[in-house]
DNA sequence: CTACTGTACAACTAAATCGTTGCAGAGAGT
DNA sequence: ACTCTCTGCAACGATTTAGTTGTACAGTAG
């Protein structure tokens, strides 16, 4: 079912480690939101984020050498879009757990003895 | 369905980046491979890993702090596992991409022009 | 051709992070 | 009580990474 071989060779380890870290940045993360919809020009993202352009471009970089997204230059204006849905799931799979962990939580302050 | 609101909240978008992280290491991957099978002890992990008793202690730190493992005492011994079982399943969606990947990368050397 | 817009690259500073070293505390055995 | 093992904390140096600033290049408009 699934691959994963078990002692997991170091250099699948450091592969896997570099695509975590990819998505590992809070504006990363919400690059990859705002591109849920659709491709978006790199200025327009840099206008939603409120962040300097040169910062965005750089952010796009990382997340295009990683494979998660891809550039397509459209006249003066160049477009990126997530190529790898699987982030998507990801990020979901990480709410999920997230979301887990604080139910816990509420349930444990809930039923907090006198 | 997924119940991420789209304009994510920057709050959100950091807690999620943490999580990804936390696993965005090489040696923090390794470890979570090995407790896969089930609780070791630190000195168990360092052993595996060939690392110092010290880093991995630290490596664990971060994920217990994450709260991906958590720890259990039993005498002289402390003992980690794994009780966001999430994390495997993120890890065998990141190997998926990696392998669509490297099969697209291999589709091309193959199909090469003369 | 010149001016303007949109994008990427390079250099710099500041901050976070990894790994190592040294040390302190807890538990088990003699 | 003494010692040995296992573990975690603090501090240090070295590497990495984020964000800013300046600049260069391509495409468009006048």
């Amino acid at each position: 079912m699934q691959s994963l071989p078990h002692p997991i060779p170091d250099d699948l380890a450091e592969l896997i480690a570099r695509r975590f870290r990819a998505i590992g940045e809070p504006m990363r993360v919400r690059i990859l939101d705002l591109l849920r919809d659709g491709e978006l020009s790199v200025n327009v993202l840099a206008e939603q984020l409120g962040a300097g352009q040169q910062n965005v471009s750089k952010h796009l970089s990382v997340l295009a050498e990683t494979g998660i997204v891809a550039r397509r230059k459209e006249g003066n204006h160049v477009y990126y879009r997530v190529v790898d849905e699987g982030v998507f799931a990801l990020c979901e799979q990480v709410c999920g757990s997230l979301q887990s962990q604080l139910s816990t939580l509420a349930a444990l302050v809930g039923g907090l003895p006198t």
